[in-house]
RNA sequence: GUGGGAUUAGCUCAGUUGGUUAGAGCACUAGUUUGUGGCACUGGGGGCCGCGAGUUCGAAUCUCGUAUCCCACCCCA
């Protein structure tokens, strides 16, 4: 038996595609009621794109990209995350050019050569949104409300983690520092550290090794470091989300994985899923359009991960709906379906192509959660007529065929 | 990439010191008067015991390899 490669799953069991497509529903709902809109980009990408946008650094291009040579001998590779192939469709398309505002949403799978586990596939899928074109931390403010309000709208409970990264005046003299801090304690460091000093020194602070942790608690702090307007916008969205009863924890020690952020960083977490329990992440990336070669154009973006998202849906309550339509004799057969054809034009309909007795066929409606059950047998083949049972009401009424 | 645990029916799992035709619950399906659903009763289908070697008279059971899932590390959504 063939089976699927590992990490890579078919989303079709039971309650999971219903889930799944619940989700897109809302999620896209919400983005459209923030004035973002649907945006489609290739899964295939130059790999140029990931080196310079996600950085030669993070873990994901450094061994976890699906990269190969195309027949054309290109190097190319299955995307790792959203936004690059957004930022460069924004550019090639000369929207940076264009100016003013540019809001997108988008879903489909991404890809991660990694060791798969629980909230962790190969191929995953993430929805996301991009905008680009304002500067205002008012509109970082917006994309986690935004985020908020998919997540209430799905039942998901979650705590909001907070960080500021600082911009190009503040966040260079803050690495400078921690490396010559890091230098002075680097001989009681761990290796990961050691490594982690030249690659990403922010990185150091959040290592797992307690006597590193230790060491750490003396280090410069990035929120210490920030330059005013950092400082001023990031209590600015702090007083926004107070204002609008988002709670949120500062985490100065998150960082992103991915280099292009800066200024505001912040991650969704559930205490529900295990381990992997970033739900949602995002922040500002104010240069990334530039490091692309466009023009520069201020940006910010979230992402979230569907299939983390999955098992934390609380779903509505499926009401019944539609029609079932079964025979009773082999001699109406033909026609019910012919009946089911026509409503089909406007209803959800079920058809029953063997006759069964009464019986069985509110048990078949029942099972399809068919609102009601329509059955024509000897009597009503004679008079023209069709018997119809409200599933829910429990009413039942005989109606002429012209009047169904 | 490094460690640990697991894998038996569509799903959740039993399966004795190695011993005949491998079980249960749920699900599926068919009946229980050709006229009243969710319940109940009675049948039925469905398994290369993850895959491949080895030990043995004999392997779901013991050994090795391999694949996948889960957990931790790493990292992220």
């Amino acid at each position: 038996m063939i089976k699927s490669l590992r990490g890579m799953n078919d989303i079709l069991n039971d309650e999971e595609y219903k889930r799944y497509t619940y989700f897109i529903q809302t999620a896209t709902k919400v983005a459209k009621n923030y004035g973002f809109h649907f945006i489609e980009t290739p899964i295939l990408e130059e790999t140029a794109l990931f080196k310079r946008s996600v950085g030669e650094s993070s873990d994901i291009v450094g061994k976890e990209m699906y990269q190969f040579t195309d027949k054309g001998g290109n190097d190319v590779c299955m995307r790792p995350e959203g936004t690059a192939g957004v930022v460069r469709a924004f550019i090639q398309n000369k929207l940076d050019r264009a100016g003013g505002v540019h809001r997108y949403f988008y879903h489909g799978a991404m890809f991660r050569y990694e060791r798969p586990q629980k909230g962790r596939l190969r191929q995953f899928h993430q929805f996301g949104c991009e905008s680009f074109g304002v500067a205002s931390v008012y509109e970082d403010a917006n994309m986690i409300m935004m985020v908020s309000d998919i997540l209430k709208e799905l039942g998901i409970g979650y705590r909001l983690q907070l960080n500021s990264l600082g911009d190009q005046n503040c966040m260079p003299q803050y690495r400078d520092a921690l490396v010559s801090f890091i230098e002075s304690v680097e001989s009681e460091i761990c290796e990961d550290c050691k490594r982690r000093k030249t690659t990403n020194p922010i990185r150091v602070l959040d290592c797992k090794n307690e006597q590193c942790q230790s060491l750490y608690a003396n280090a410069p702090k990035l929120i210490d470091s920030l330059c005013e307007g950092c400082q001023s916008d990031f209590d600015t969205l702090k007083q926004i989300l107070d204002d609008n009863e988002i709670a949120y924890e500062t985490d100065t020690n998150l960082v992103r994985g991915l280099d292009y952020y800066s200024k505001t960083a912040f991650e969704f977490v559930s205490d529900n899923i295990g381990s992997q329990s970033a739900i949602a992440g995002g922040g500002r990336y104010d240069r990334l359009v530039e490091f692309l070669d466009g023009r520069a154009t201020p940006a910010v973006g979230f992402a979230m991960g569907i299939e983390r998202l999955l098992e934390l849906i609380v779903m509505p309550q499926e009401k019944r709906s539609g029609y079932y339509l079964g025979a009773m004799d082999d001699a109406a057969v033909n026609f019910i379906l012919k009946l089911a054809h026509q409503k089909r034009q406007t209803k959800k309909v079920t058809c029953e192509y063997k006759p069964k007795n009464l019986k069985n066929h509110l048990k078949g409606a029942d099972k399809v959660h068919a609102r009601f059950c329509c059955v024509i047998g000897s009597n009503e083949l004679e008079n023209n007529t069709i018997w119809i049972k409200d599933l829910e009401m429990k009413t039942e009424q005989t109606i002429n065929i012209k009047d169904f």
